[in-house]
DNA sequence: TATATTTCTTGCCAAATGCGAAGTTGTTCT
DNA sequence: AGAACAACTTCGCATTTGGCAAGAAATATA
């Protein structure tokens, strides 16, 4: 288990010496979800800036009738934290999931706000994780509004084709603002035309 | 035009000495935007913290077909910028326009920057801003998908009703997802009820 | 004031999606 | 293997929403 990815991950473009992505590595813990753990559950505050090394995470919330309701996919590669309740320190509405097995590097809220008032560098780290997930958000909103539930699927397909071998269909139906009936169907219609 | 309401604002829950607060407020300038002008146009870049006082702005985008899709709608007491152009320094793909004359206190990306740097609360504050932002907008895309479109109309309604005063029925139509000539059903069938 | 333009409403029909239920296939557990 | 359960598909029908077009109402412009 070396840090090696989460070194590289640190780095995010920016041209910042790698001797102090080196120091700011050493804060991070290691961590290992067996399948179905929750990384994070509804009601409690979210402790963990976790960067995902191995593995696939689901992101979802009940709605006011009591169904689950997936707000995210987290793929290799990726921060996993929910955004509200770990810097507003409130009890989250989210719940995040492992669906297969899972390895990653943390750190707590309070090693991580000493690393920002600290290094420069991982401000600007820190904001534009920030930012990245901002945008993506938005883009995502933009999708539900201007595009039909097949151009929403076909994107998916292209953009995290592995999603389709971790989670059940009713799980990604929800994630694209449809019922698990209307995704199947449009499926069928998709593969008569590719 | 006293910068009053904007300290009021940095104070923001956070119980910080007010002279500190003063001396973040000296750095930002006054702007008055006339009605039907621009405060961001599609291919520039953000490079303006505002925060509004009074008056009313929407952004929007261009979707593929070339409709105006609305965003995003602004009151007073709130932060305007777009978040990816301005953190990211890219052009900014949506148009911020003034619905009515606006009036407000802005910073630049380089005196944000400055203000960061050299001031802890400050950055804190501009966190929060990021934060709440980004809440704001998981509760957007999660009614995209759990909810219908009246119940959309009916919440914006109850949390935004100067809104409606200020935009007409397109623009409130593409925000909520649908067509100007379903809106006007919904409030049509919404009137009948209440 | 007269005219042009935009905004809003309404009607008709089509398309997309939801809902409930049934049936099939596949997986897990004992 | 057998039983139980979850996943996926399919059907018929209801509901929501879209697209187009016409007309009325409101607003802006000459």
């Amino acid at each position: 288990m070396t840090k090696e990815k989460l070194i590289d991950f640190l780095h995010q473009g920016n041209n910042i010496s790698p001797i102090v992505y080196q120091r700011i590595a050493e804060y991070f813990n290691y961590k290992k979800l067996a399948k179905g753990e929750f990384q994070l559950s509804a009601g409690k505050i979210c402790d963990e800036y976790l960067f995902l090394e191995k593995g696939y995470l689901r992101a979802f919330v009940h709605d006011t009738e009591g169904n689950e309701v997936t707000t995210n996919f987290y793929e290799p590669g990726e921060m996993v934290f929910e955004v509200s309740s770990f810097f507003k320190r409130g009890k989250s509405k989210e719940n995040i999931h492992a669906m297969s097995e899972c390895e990653g590097w943390y750190i707590t809220f309070a090693q991580l706000n000493t690393l920002f008032h600290s290094i420069p560098e991982f401000r600007d780290f820190g904001r534009s994780i920030l930012v990245q997930g901002f945008a993506g958000l938005k883009s995502r909103t933009l999708s539900m509004i201007t595009e039909t539930a097949e151009q929403r699927y076909a994107e998916l397909l292209k953009s995290s084709p592995a999603i389709f071998q971790q989670a059940p269909l009713k799980n990604i139906a929800s994630f694209l603002g449809i019922t698990d009936t209307s995704l199947s169907r449009i499926r069928k219609e998709f593969a008569k035309k590719h």
